[in-house]
RNA sequence: GCCGAUGUAGCUCAGUUGGUCAGAGCAGCUGAUUUGUAAUCAGCUGGUCGGGGGUUCGAAUCCCUCCAUCGGCUCCA
């Protein structure tokens, strides 16, 4: 017998061998009917696997990631088997299941496939999952499984397995369809009701540009049809956040072909909003001790060849400026960070100036490849809420600390919880890749790590992430189709400051070399407004959205006293707009919550008599009847909860 | 840059196998209406059907090419 540990710690007994299935099958009937896959011994099993010593077990179903990865996983099996069964002669690269579905990396040889495709394979999946194929596990020697897909000419297995090492391969096998694979899967195909392939793409063989480009073909499969159904919807919902509609909508930027792709119009709607943010974020770097700088759009050659840009970059971006004077060229700042380091050297500093912090909301341009290009979150024009910290070495953690305050000041403003933070420290393994002193290296890696630690976050810490210069700290948060952006970031940097040449007079009277810190708590401007633009599918915050209310008067007669509420208003610094039309209340209403107007001022006789307004809210109705410093109040006070200075 | 898809009025979309197929709703304009918490009525103006080339008696519709957009891949100082 072996002693099997379940979730809630409760220890059963089976005998040796038991299998997944047969676990869940003494617990309930049920259980046994939706379990997927086990996890044993924080591996993913399948759930014919026997057991062989005591273990600590969990059950996976639809409800936890693991089952549903599972699942998911035997999907694109059963997508290959039904490609395979299409197209015969087909070669398979990878096919793993991911955070939403799962794909297959395929090579159809001569045949095109487009998502007209796309049915027909799903109803062969459909057919498949119903004949309830069982997955049996084989393992085979590695010498064999090479001579398999010799035979077969699949190059792209040939080139995986020969990665792996020596010893026995695990295949699995279900109706005529055989893959490589390390597993779990499902005991049979059954638990697939519903299958939808979602989108075709072109994928580098193992990631690589120079290597073949496959078909990648991206599916999601569900155990009951409603669930897919109501995943579509959640799409579509998601789609009616995405940042362009609601840009467009509410006319808060636009791109134009004649100004050039990638290349961002911000209209007033979206300047405004813009524009409240970088307030609020200058008003919180002064506090913090930053100075505010500002420097040229191009820089000449020299500076970026001194940076180390120019090599690096050069080639792949935009062409250089060339001016009259010979010899001379100049580029578009594809970065801040050299024109500040030039700042820093116009004079001399003591150790105990230190830290110095510059900032400057930075228009900077790159040469983004065309495909790249997205929205407002990928362009090639975008300004940076850039600030350079050059301090001492023990100053770093103290700085880090620093600067994620105000990064979590910022998301805490704005309602945005669902982040995530990585923490980018260099690959141990590979240490001749970075410049900057071991030394420094490590103290600046433990000063991240205990400077996010202390700050309660829960950061993900990756190692070889770090850039070649110094290691770095990531704010991530997600789009509304889940896709995932990198908004604040803090980096050090060893390399300007050694290529610059910076430095600062030591207690000790000798020279020696600031750190640099870059941060950016939005990122860029224009990634930070359309992730903030999904968030809230444009129901902004109250103290950023550009107009925060709307004077409408009931008719023509009551003109006069509505400009005179919209005067008092402005006056009193709420955004207020008037809707002079002669149109019905209704029909003002509608307009105005449809363009998201947080407060809607209703005035008609009995206001314009009793020196009132009516106020209703932007989705949520009728306030009722205000005096007007009253709404002042409510307004000042929505707005200073929601800042929580 | 690569793979695939898309591209019809400012916006959202119809347009059957090439032959009154250049349309609708919203928006806009003009007029009437003077309105009380999500759409008042009537009339009107908008488009070289992404650009260019080709096939055809005839192209929004078929082919080629370029551009842009969308979903990915690669990249992201």
């Amino acid at each position: 017998m072996i002693k099997i540990t379940l979730p809630d710690d409760s220890v059963k007994e089976f005998p040796k061998g038991v299998t997944g299935l047969e676990i869940a099958k003494s617990i309930s009937e049920g259980l046994a009917r939706n379990v997927l896959s086990i996890t044993v011994n924080d591996e993913v099993w399948d759930l014919d696997r026997p057991i062989e010593q005591d273990a600590k077990i969990k059950l996976n179903t639809w409800e936890d990631k693991e089952g549903r990865a599972t699942m998911w996983h035997s999907s694109a099996h059963i997508m290959a088997s039904a490609i395979e069964d299409i197209y015969p002669g087909t070669k398979f690269g990878i096919g793993p299941d991911i955070e939403n579905g799962f794909y297959y990396d395929i090579d159809l040889g001569e045949h095109n496939l487009s998502s007209n495709d796309f049915e027909k394979i799903e109803k062969r999946m459909l057919e498949i999952a119903r004949e309830k194929q069982e997955f049996r596990r084989k393992e085979i020697p590695k010498k064999e499984a090479l001579e398999y897909y010799e035979k077969k000419g699949d190059e792209y297995k040939v080139d995986l397995i020969s990665d792996l090492e020596d010893g026995t391969i695990s295949f699995y096998e279900s109706g005529n369809f055989t893959d490589l694979c390390r597993g779990p899967h499902l005991v049979d195909t059954s638990p697939i009701k519903a299958v939808k392939l979602l989108s075709i793409a072109g994928a580098y063989w193992r990631g690589d540009e120079s290597r073949k480009q496959l078909t990648r073909v991206y599916g999601i499969t569900f155990p009951k049809q409603k669930m897919l159904k109501e995943y579509l919807e959640m799409l579509e919902e998601a789609k009616k956040r995405d940042h362009r509609k609601i840009g467009r909508e509410l006319e808060l930027f636009a791109f134009s072909q004649n100004v050039g792709q990638g290349l961002p119009l911000w209209l007033p709607k979206g300047a405004e909003l813009r524009e409240n943010l970088e307030k609020f974020l200058k008003k919180v770097q002064r506090r913090a001790g930053y100075q505010p700088v500002i420097s040229p759009h191009i820089g000449n050659k020299n500076l970026y060849v001194q940076s180390g840009h120019y090599d690096k970059y050069g080639k792949d971006s935009f062409q250089p400026i060339d001016t009259p004077a010979e010899g001379e060229q100049f580029f578009l700042k594809p970065m801040n960070c050299p024109h500040h380091c030039e700042i820093f050297k116009t004079r001399q500093y003591s150790y105990k100036d230190l830290p110095v912090r510059l900032a400057e909301f930075g228009t900077v341009y790159r040469y983004e490849q065309s495909g790249e290009l997205h929205g407002l979150t990928r362009v090639r024009g975008f300004t940076q809420d850039d600030a350079h910290i050059f301090c001492r070495p023990d100053q770093v953690k103290e700085e880090f600390i620093s600067v994620i305050d105000i990064v979590l000041h910022i998301f805490n403003a704005l309602d945005f919880m669902d982040y995530s933070v990585q923490i980018s420290l260099r690959d141990p393994d590979n240490k001749e890749k970075y410049i900057g002193s071991d030394e420094n290296w490590e103290k600046a890696e433990k000063a991240i790590i205990e400077a996010t630690a202390e700050k309660g976050l829960k950061a993900e810490v990756v190692k070889g992430e770090a850039a070649f210069y110094g290691p770095k700290l990531d704010f991530m948060v997600k789009d509304a189709l889940g896709r995932s952006w990198q908004l604040g970031t803090i980096q050090v940097d060893y390399n300007l400051p050694e290529r610059f040449e910076l430095e600062y007079i030591g207690s000790d009277n000798q020279k020696h070399r600031p750190v640099m810190i870059h941060r950016a708590p939005f990122g860029s401007m224009e990634r930070f407004v359309a992730v903030l633009i999904e968030h809230c599918g444009g129901n902004f915050p109250l103290w950023i959205t550009p107009d925060q209310a709307i004077v409408l008067p009931i008719s023509d007669k009551y003109q006069e006293y509505a400009k005179k509420v919209l005067t008092l208003l402005n006056n009193l610094e709420i955004r207020t707009l008037i809707d002079e039309r002669s149109e019905k209340t209704g029909k003002k209403i509608r307009d105005a919550e449809t363009k998201k107007i947080p407060y809607m001022i209703i005035v008609g006789e009995k206001e314009e008599a009793e020196e009132t307004i009516s106020v209703r809210k932007h989705g949520k109705g009728d306030l009722g009847g205000f005096r007007i410093e009253d709404f002042v109040k409510l307004v000042n006070e929505e707005i200073l909860s929601a800042i929580k200075v």
